[in-house]
DNA sequence: GTCTTTTACCTCGGTGTCGATATATCTTGT
DNA sequence: ACAAGATATATCGACACCGAGGTAAAAGAC
């Protein structure tokens, strides 16, 4: 989750930890500040790995900071990830919201349209959030506590207007596929 | 995050570990499986803190299973989080929605609109996602990439969408609360 | 009769994230 | 001169969760 965030980020620019970290926490869940012990270690993780690369530049402010490049093999990993998106990317709303902030990463409009096509597919099953006692669905006019009805109405409308977006944005993607295919 | 969700529905009414894992699984992120590893560890520490206590019963289909009951200790514990959640629990869109499943379970409205209020002024704050390269932010208009685009719109009509029915929830709840003062 | 599937429970090792803690640099206020 | 605050990087122990694996009991298929 953090990894795709850093070398998602890193694809637009080079970037240092600490403006790293500011922007995968308004980004994140929104707003969910990323602690440092997490950054840091995935960084060098990354490092490690041979995804990005590091280089040492005079801070602007102050402490002297590291600008993190991201490598071909970062690129390359990056891309996978966007491709082929762990069942969790697809169904974890926020984890989904990073997805979406950086399939731009993946040229191929065909590409984006799977992706796009598997988180529909997903919004399209109709959700049971909850159950009697018995097993039984409950549908939200037999719920008692106004919070659950309040959850599946916002949930069914969130839903909905995804779907909206998502339907034109494929409709889009599609057409540009179809335009590349031609001229190929 | 999983142990409010379990003491949650065992406040509604007595499950054993596999029923609890179906309906955490429909409600979590809605539809996502709760690993068996996650589980019953998690279950055994919540016996272990005198949360819950659990009663061999035979199984109606199958091998026996271990009914669940919640204790009064359990029960003071689930309050306490719904009284006053961390942070996450607010600014984290799946664990929010695990509150407001469960939200009903703390019996004082007055206490009930706080925990709305709080996420409503959470919400009310402006979302900036993205900043260019000298930390600008960015509007959505500005953005290259569709899906930004798409997110920026999303997570805005989502929004605007819950602060309205939680104004409702909220008036709602502090009428009661009004009464409820008035009559004692 | 055995084989597979579903129900039901459990352990263990690994990964990702957090929170506390530490350190260094530069700016600004006093 | 010095303290405070923002910038900037890093480590360590704890905890939640996952995934792979294992056990067992009953139902139904063949």
């Amino acid at each position: 989750m953090l990894k795709l965030a850093i070398l998602g980020f890193l694809r637009d620019f080079p970037l240092h930890g600490y403006d790293l970290k500011n922007r995968v926490a308004a980004l994140a869940g929104h707003v969910r500040p990323i602690a440092d012990g997490t950054l840091y270690p995935t960084i060098k993780k990354l490092e490690e790995a041979g995804c990005l690369t590091r280089r040492t530049a005079p801070g602007s402010v102050a402490a002297p900071r590291h600008m993190l490049e991201i490598t071909q093999e970062g690129t390359d990993q990056l891309r996978r990830w966007l491709r082929n998106p762990e069942p969790g990317f697809i169904t974890d709303d926020n984890k989904w919201y990073l997805v979406l902030a950086f399939l731009h990463h993946l040229e191929n409009p065909r590409e984006q349209a799977i992706v796009l096509a598997r988180r529909r597919e997903f919004l399209d099953q109709p959700t049971q959030l909850f159950y009697d006692e018995d097993g039984r669905p409950v549908p939200p006019d037999r719920l008692d506590s106004p919070f659950r009805k309040g959850l599946m109405q916002i949930h069914r409308s969130v839903g909905l207007n995804e779907i909206e977006w998502l339907e034109r944005q494929m409709a889009d993607l599609n057409r540009r596929a179809g335009y590349t295919a031609g001229t190929s």
